[in-house]
DNA sequence: AACATTGTTTGATAATGCAGAACAATATAA
DNA sequence: TTATATTGTTCTGCATTATCAAACAATGTT
């Protein structure tokens, strides 16, 4: 339609602060102070308070008056549910899940691929007591996990390499693959079978088997994933959920608009 | 703790009209381009491209880029999650309770709806050396308890049948509500009114008001209640009560993200 | 009671965001 | 097809605007 070619990085400076205000917040720091926040992304310690003040007055975050501190509002609340009804992925894909979960009793994750980071959007818990614990909206390494090689395995060889190198390839287990070339020719092998093993590469004792989901166009914009205790997920049921991932996937991907096999 | 007494707004332009973009988008307006969007805002074409810009360039919008429009980005979700998951409703609920209790020296309870069942969740105890027995975890009938029936009032019809059917009527004192019908039409009456009175209908000598609780849906997930002897709770403070339970539990639906009256 | 640390306010300076116009590419109309 | 309107994007100079620094007020700590 237009000319569509962005070049250079032409931000605006006070907005981009404003949001990295916002992404300080975690779930492990729930509340940050205006000297706090300041310290940490090197602002001066009125200029945090301006816009912080601004992200408060509409809502984006709001003040305990309790202690003065920060935490996120309402208004991101709603926005992301915005967002959330929006993808209409989760909704094709969850029949799909839920009958990954009734059939193996395990837990089923989806994630999308954001910009070169993979984002939980849903899960189906599976019964077992002993569950793989993780939460929606977080964003799991790609290098390490069976959803995130099954994105990595599609993307343009470039495009791997510039999120290689800008996360690096840090040993989360013994198992982790921090070699390149070496990760570079599993990802062929992966994209070979059409589907991913995660066996025991981020955590000692998780396993997982995923697939990746296509969009029309035929691009992996996703991918899920049925992961479990490595004492219940033997390579034997590996090797079976590989075909019911896969296929599943590929049902998905289907509803997505995606025409190939 | 600080000097806590914020004066005239001093906002960041940019940041501001930043924060405006995001709020365009709505389920009406899911996309939306440049030009829209500063016809909308009263903005340059220039001016709102950079603020998208940099609001894409951390992912709060994403570009759809089949026509070049905007829509909210992953960011947003995630962060959405984050304030989710901080909103429980005890945290939230607590300050109204206390503010209950210090008012008008009665147990407040703040009760949750599990799948047909009430539960208490949480509780702030008046001085009153009479006070209504209580334990936090239990889980009272749902047709003869103040909160009770506040949650039933506003769930679908079928639903009421089922876990009146499921549960029975039993009668617990001569007050006790026992026909379904007229139980259904008390019901009604109780939506219309916003609260609900328990008069001796569990126990001889136990009075309360109470009234419910609404997520950002609009959904009655939870009840507040005030309860106490019934020599203590004669009709005109249980009058005066009703307004400010139900005030109570109006701002407390506002923290969980209603947006309704 | 002295001190350190918070969030907040103010005002001077210059860096920064903004509008206008031009550009490129597409969609629509004739 | 050709012409026109409309789209998203780029560029640059000017003046508005965001920034920093320092001071303030109120609380928490020693």
């Amino acid at each position: 339609m237009e000319n569509r070619a962005k070049t250079k990085s032409n931000l605006i400076q006070s907005v981009d602060r404003a949001l990295q205000i916002l992404e300080c917040f975690s779930r492990e720091n729930r509340e940050l102070g205006v000297t706090e926040i300041s310290k940490y992304l090197g602002l001066h310690k009125s200029t945090t308070f301006g816009l912080l003040s601004t992200l408060e007055s509409r809502g984006y975050v709001e003040q305990n008056l309790d202690n003065g501190k920060y935490r996120l509002g309402l208004k991101l609340f709603e926005l992301g549910n915005l967002v959330h009804e929006g993808l209409d992925l989760r909704k094709q894909a969850y029949p799909f899940l839920k009958e990954l979960v009734d059939k193996y009793q395990e837990t089923v994750h989806l994630v999308v691929n954001d910009r070169g980071e993979a984002v939980y959007i849903d899960k189906v818990e599976g019964p077992g007591a002993i569950r793989m614990y993780s939460q929606v909206g977080k964003r799991p390494p790609m290098y390490c996990t069976g959803v995130g090689k099954a994105i990595l395995a599609y993307m343009p060889d470039k495009e791997v390499d510039r999120i290689l190198f800008e996360k690096g390839l840090r040993p989360f287990t013994p198992n982790t693959i921090t070699d390149v070339d070496k990760l570079k020719a599993h990802l062929a092998e992966i994209r070979e079978q059409g589907y991913s093993f995660d066996n025991e590469e981020i955590e000692i004792g998780l396993r997982c088997v995923a697939a990746p989901i296509k969009n029309h166009k035929g691009e992996v914009i996703a991918a899920i994933s049925v992961a479990g205790p490595s004492t219940r997920m033997t390579w034997e049921k590996m090797n079976i959920l590989a075909i019911s991932v896969k296929e599943a996937a590929v049902n998905i991907s289907r509803r997505m608009g995606y025409k190939g096999i």
